[in-house]
DNA sequence: CCAGCCCCCTGTCGGC
DNA sequence: TGCCGACAGGGGGCTG
């Protein structure tokens, strides 16, 4: 659930709290989330390391510390927050503890434990295969409309596959096809010239709009100060089954593609 | 390259 | 009421 606006608002909202700190101690009670795999080698491995930045690549969290590059995924259920700027007292699924060296701890919580927490000495070895930021100077529309048509598979699954465009996952490839009005349904290589260009377009406004509202809270997304973001009340068709389409009126389907949950207007998505 | 399936997990919800 | 299967969906892996 979280996708690129969710984890770049945890991003926001956790840099001046950890940049500049170092960790002191690192422990976890499910260490299969880990890598290197025992929670001894990656606790000696990150201690005495230092933030130098927090960003964020396609979804996951980047630390680069003073030698190596720490990266979380929160995939489904992940939550990254400092414990003391935490409004619940006790969280059932803290999975992973950091000391830091300014005495506060930041908590990694994973209800279903799907998430990763990996350090490893260089970035490529996560990034390598991603494909280009949505929102950064680099994604092109020229670039896109190259890479899509060459294309033969389904558009939606193709919009969530990270190595085609990083970032985008369930909720906001719903949205942006919905803006772009084209069937999630439809082949890469039928899309026209303008279709392709709307569709450029949704991507990133749709990405910008979430950002703007701090992410989507559909249920476990939680900004690191425990709040929800607000773009749930602005959905166009994700989670909007037999609801109104926003644009012509008809009630939003859903239907399932590539193992996902798809939602659409059956009228005004052509 | 692409579609479809399983798996990793746990909580919630609807049907019986 | 309580059990059971379906579903939630990010990503990796495997097969045809």
């Amino acid at each position: 659930m979280p996708e690129l606006p969710e984890v770049e608002s945890v991003v926001r909202g956790l840099r001046d709290d950890v940049v500049g700190c170092s960790f002191t101690c690192f422990e976890t009670t499910w260490p299969r989330q880990i890598r290197p795999y025992t929670p001894k080698a990656f606790a000696s491995r990150l201690v005495g390391q230092r933030i130098i930045t927090l960003g964020r690549r396609a979804k996951y969290i980047v630390f680069t510390l003073s030698d190596d590059v720490l990266f979380v995924h929160l995939k489904m259920t992940g939550r990254l927050y400092i414990k003391e700027k935490w409004p619940d007292e006790d969280d059932t699924y803290v999975r992973a503890r950091f000391g830091l060296d300014d005495g506060n701890e930041l908590l990694f919580s994973d209800m279903r434990k799907f998430g990763r927490i990996q350090l490893v000495a260089d970035a490529e070895e996560i990034t390598g295969s991603l494909g280009p930021e949505p929102l950064s100077d680099s994604f092109t529309l020229d670039d896109f409309r190259d890479r899509l048509t060459q294309r033969q598979g389904t558009i939606k699954p193709l919009l969530m596959n990270q190595q085609f465009v990083a970032g985008v996952g369930n909720i906001y490839a719903d949205e942006s096809l919905w803006l772009a009005r084209i069937d999630p349904r439809r082949k890469a290589d039928t899309l026209n010239s303008e279709e392709i260009e709307r569709l450029y377009d949704a991507i990133r406004k749709v990405l910008e709009a979430g950002i703007a509202r701090e992410g989507a809270s559909v249920n476990w997304y939680r900004k690191p100060d425990g709040t929800t973001g607000s773009q749930q009340n602005y959905f166009y068709v994700y989670d909007q089954v037999d609801k109104p389409c926003p644009r012509c009126g008809s009630l939003v389907h859903k239907i399932r593609l590539g193992q996902r949950g798809t939602h659409f207007c059956p009228t005004c998505q052509v």
